[in-house]
DNA sequence: AAACAAAAAGTAAGTACTCACTTAAATACA
DNA sequence: TGTATTTAAGTGAGTACTTACTTTTTGTTT
């Protein structure tokens, strides 16, 4: 194996070789796509963020789309990451509580891999609700065993309450959410 | 008074007087900008959809910018109404009635105008929590009338949770969230 | 260890557009 | 006739990407 210049990451389900420049671009391009847009961003500006050349991400992704792409691996992962501890939970009242907490346990160094989700969920190439089904199928089975009178409907605006908060935050920082999260870990009893 | 093809729009405060070919300038420009993004969207675009001649563009907004700000400023405009109702009604049930129903009153004519709301959010230059205040405070009234023990987080929760079920009607369609309409109306006991 | 070749990584310059916007002349319409 | 609009051409800047070349790293041989 390789030792030069280079780091290992997770995207999706494989694992990527990858050259410190190439880190470079992706951090850069993360940056950028997440808070200006992807269109509004130029090659240029992620090569100079970055600290490269321009042609330079050309030789590492096909085209910019295939760098946003690169990207989306990388949201994905973070996702998974999200969903696992919850997933793997086996009491419903802990698994009421982590998923109510979720959104303040993230770091805020991956706050941009969820501005760039929330971004790209208006755009239908990247919308994918049965994205959300195991959390939704999580939080039936933890409803159903509390013995919640609709608990798929319960799931579902728990599901939708969490996203709301996660928007929230990256909007308005953590502190605007606090008083809520209480809020719901004494609503659902907790 | 000029009496040529034109109608009269309110743009937040005031009275604007517009050709029916701005209109469809703007028309256009909403489709695109709501489905497409600002950046995304050449004036090119805008003109073609429009049917109009792209130098007529510059003729009526200042710039591509000033188009979206004239959007913005209708965007503004629909938004107040959708509150006027709630604001003005004195029932504490009526009010709470009213807004959880308020996303699926809107008409899907509108839906890019909500579109482009929620997608400007993202932009810092666009995004004004306090706009939402007038609401917030209005449901914080109304749970204290009905004694809830926290008025104000339950108005914040309402709030939020009437945002995400707009964000999901626009990305999903209205039938995705009528289950969870009729579930919320039962939970406040409407 | 040193020398060299090959492979990989990286750069600067270039290419062929596209973009927002302007301008002047011509056309259309009431 | 006066006004609104179109047409056509243009401008200068910026864009995504390519190309030819350079630099660095790796592997092989002595």
């Amino acid at each position: 194996m390789q030792k030069r210049n280079s780091s290992f990451i997770f995207v999706s389900d494989y694992l990527l070789f990858m050259t410190e420049k190439q880190d470079k671009i992706l951090s850069a391009a993360l940056e950028l796509f997440a808070n200006e847009g992807f269109s509004a961003t130029s090659t240029n500006q992620i090569a100079k963020k970055a600290g490269v050349s321009e042609g330079l991400i050309f030789k590492h992704f096909k085209n910019k789309k295939g760098l946003l792409d690169a990207l989306y691996g990388q949201v994905e992962g973070k996702l998974s990451e999200g969903f696992a501890q919850i997933i793997f939970e086996t009491d419903p009242k802990k698994v009421l509580k982590i998923t109510i907490e979720s959104p303040f346990t993230i770091p805020s160094e991956d706050y941009d891999f969820w501005r760039l989700q929330f971004k790209l969920k208006w755009e239908s190439d990247y919308y994918n609700p049965e994205k959300m089904q195991p959390l939704i199928d999580k939080l039936t089975w933890v409803f159903t065993e509390l013995n919640y009178e609709s608990p798929e409907l319960e799931a579902k605006l728990l599901e939708q309450m969490i996203e709301t908060i996660m928007v929230a935050i990256l909007r308005q920082g953590k502190e605007s959410q606090l008083a809520l999260k209480d809020f719901l870990l004494k609503k659902y009893e907790l």
